[in-house]
RNA sequence: GGCCCGUUCGUCUAGGGGUUAGGACGCCAGGUUUUCAUCCUGGUAGCAGGGGUUCAAAUCCCCUACGGGCUACCA
């Protein structure tokens, strides 16, 4: 086989959504399994759609989810530049061959015009195609001399591919969906070269994939439809067509039509890998990164999300996917994106990395929040909490771990308290002040004793002693937290929970 | 409208002529846990419909329906 080169070619137009970043992950991944390289093209050649921090977002965004390209602007390479707005050279050349050939030729039609012919056509729909171009201002229909005067004068002009008249089969086999068979008479002229001197899409596309020697295009389904014009344009150059894999479409949780940047809100999930910052509206959109994802987990259900390894396993690094990935085993029909999975992968990649992975990134979290607590005290907390949450900031935004509870489960207290429990957590509160040592397993120790002195379970006691620490009933173990609050906090926080929990109490009994 | 792609539990998917149609998420139940969560066990639920081909169809073919994409001097 020949050198695997793929290439994700995304448009500076606005943030890279999830979509996006999965058409880059699996290039990636195609590219690693192959020992091959990965190219990133940055497609600029729409002045009037370029937003300004676009490119440095996708860079951005690829570089947090590990998918850092082997070429491309920041990255260098052979095959530069890879701004297509710094090739305009190279299309030019392109176009000027395609026109001596007589595979394309030069229209005059103003968009006004056409736009006419379009209205006056409908309910039909009107294309300027073989059976319509002989009938426009264009160089087929126009004498030479009159096309130089037009140019002369300055006149717009844009340069169209010159579909064949007669109507052939254009076959190509899709290296996901095999075969796909377009009938070439239903194209339509595709402008190549725009009056600003631009080139489209199509003739970019091309003719840079040809020149930096991509040998796999991987991309997007909504490109299918135009892949036999792709076709039809190397074979106009003389050139190979590289292997074609269109890749199925994320659609909406809920709902029909592919996935949007508006879905997010009504879902409360992000649809960008990073916030996004909207410099002209001044809007930002929530990413997957300051949601508290990690990457791992982001591009993990991203990877699941329209591929699989042909055997039970979910849960992969980029590595292991590399190892197993192909293209004969990605999806074909679209994916409904479920939000409730991607919380189960971030779950999963969170413990599975173990406490210890996740000690600096919770100590800047918390510093964040103003909180500082030392290696030591984070390591406490995520022995405590990792199997209880989700994110990291689910640890920050609990809030009686930094600080005695504000508020308490009055529906819990009354249900839990009997007349003597707090007497009970009084005594247990001097038998706790008498330990020398206030560790987990010495309060441990102490609890048990009290209990046993007394003949009481664990439960008439303990879930007491919780809801007066943290106001709540569930959480982690009580003695480990005892520690990790250490004595003189356990203390007061014990004495104040009583005090306010009296209060609670009283108030229901008189009202 | 035209062209192209697709359709297996609610969702992501395995399965490509003979399977009790498998797994995962979610949900429900039980167990473990001082509690909650984790974890374990079990349950729930599916081949879009109709015609063929075949001894045999989720699987191959055709039609229909439905879903999706494209149909710009946007990518």
């Amino acid at each position: 086989m020949t050198d695997v080169r793929v290439r994700f070619a995304p448009s500076p137009t606005g943030p890279l959504h999830m979509g996006g970043v999965r058409t880059a992950l699996y290039n990636k991944l195609f590219a690693m399994a192959h020992g091959g390289t990965f190219i990133l093209r940055i497609e600029d050649t729409d002045q009037g759609r370029f937003v300004e921090g676009a490119e440095a977002y996708i860079e951005e965004a690829l570089a947090w989810c590990g998918l850092t390209p082997d070429e491309g602007v920041r990255s260098g390479g052979d095959c530069g530049p890879y701004r297509q707005s710094e090739r305009t050279s190279l299309y030019r050349d392109a176009i000027a061959q395609l026109l001596e050939r007589g595979w394309a030729y030069e229209a005059f039609d103003t968009p006004d015009e056409l736009d006419a012919l379009r209205k006056a056509a409908e309910p039909e729909v009107w294309q300027y195609d073989a059976s319509t171009r002989g009938t426009l201002k264009n160089s087929l229909t126009l004498g030479a001399e009159e096309v130089a005067a037009l140019k002369a004068q300055g006149a717009p002009c844009v340069v169209r591919f010159k579909t064949p008249e007669t109507a052939t089969d254009i076959q190509l086999v899709d290296a996901i969906r095999g075969e796909v068979t377009f009938q070439s008479n239903i194209l339509d002229d595709k402008v190549l070269m725009k009056a600003d001197g631009l080139p489209t899409y199509h003739l970019a596309n091309v003719v840079d994939d040809h020149h930096m020697r991509i040998s796999h295009v991987i991309r997007g389904e909504e490109w299918l439809p135009s892949a036999p014009l792709h076709v039809l344009l190397y074979r106009a150059f003389g050139w190979e067509h590289p292997v074609f894999a269109h890749l199925p479409l994320i659609l909406k949780p809920t709902g029909n039509g592919k996935l949007s940047k508006r879905d997010g809100d009504a879902g409360g999930f992000p649809v960008f890998p990073i916030d996004w910052h909207d410099p002209t509206s001044g809007d930002t959109w929530p990413g997957y990164r300051e949601q508290g994802y990690t990457p791992e987990a982001f591009v993990n259900m991203l990877l699941m999300l329209g591929w699989n390894p042909g055997d039970e396993r979910e849960l992969f690094s980029l590595q292991e996917a590399a190892q197993t990935f192909s293209l004969d085993r990605v999806v074909k029909s679209g994916a409904r994106f479920n939000p409730d999975k991607a919380h189960w992968f971030q779950a999963q990649h969170l413990r599975g990395a173990g406490p210890q992975a996740h000690v600096m990134p919770l100590q800047a979290v918390m510093a964040s929040r103003g909180v500082n607590w030392d290696q030591a005290q984070c390591l406490a907390v995520l022995d405590m909490m990792l199997e209880r949450v989700t994110f990291l900031t689910d640890i920050a935004n609990t809030s009686w771990l930094v600080a005695a509870p504000a508020q308490f489960d009055a529906k819990l207290v009354r249900k839990k308290w009997k007349d003597d429990t707090s007497r009970l957590l009084k005594d247990l509160a001097s038998e706790l002040q008498r330990l020398d040592i206030f560790s987990s397993d010495a309060v441990e120790a102490c609890f048990t004793a009290f209990l046993e002195a007394r003949e009481l379970g664990f439960g008439q006691v303990l879930l007491p002693f919780r809801i007066a620490l943290t106001g709540e009933g569930g959480g982690p173990s009580m003695f480990d937290f005892s520690a990790f609050l250490g004595q003189e906090a356990t203390l007061s926080r014990l004495a104040d929970g009583l005090a306010a929990i009296e209060a609670i109490r009283s108030q229901t009994e008189g009202s």
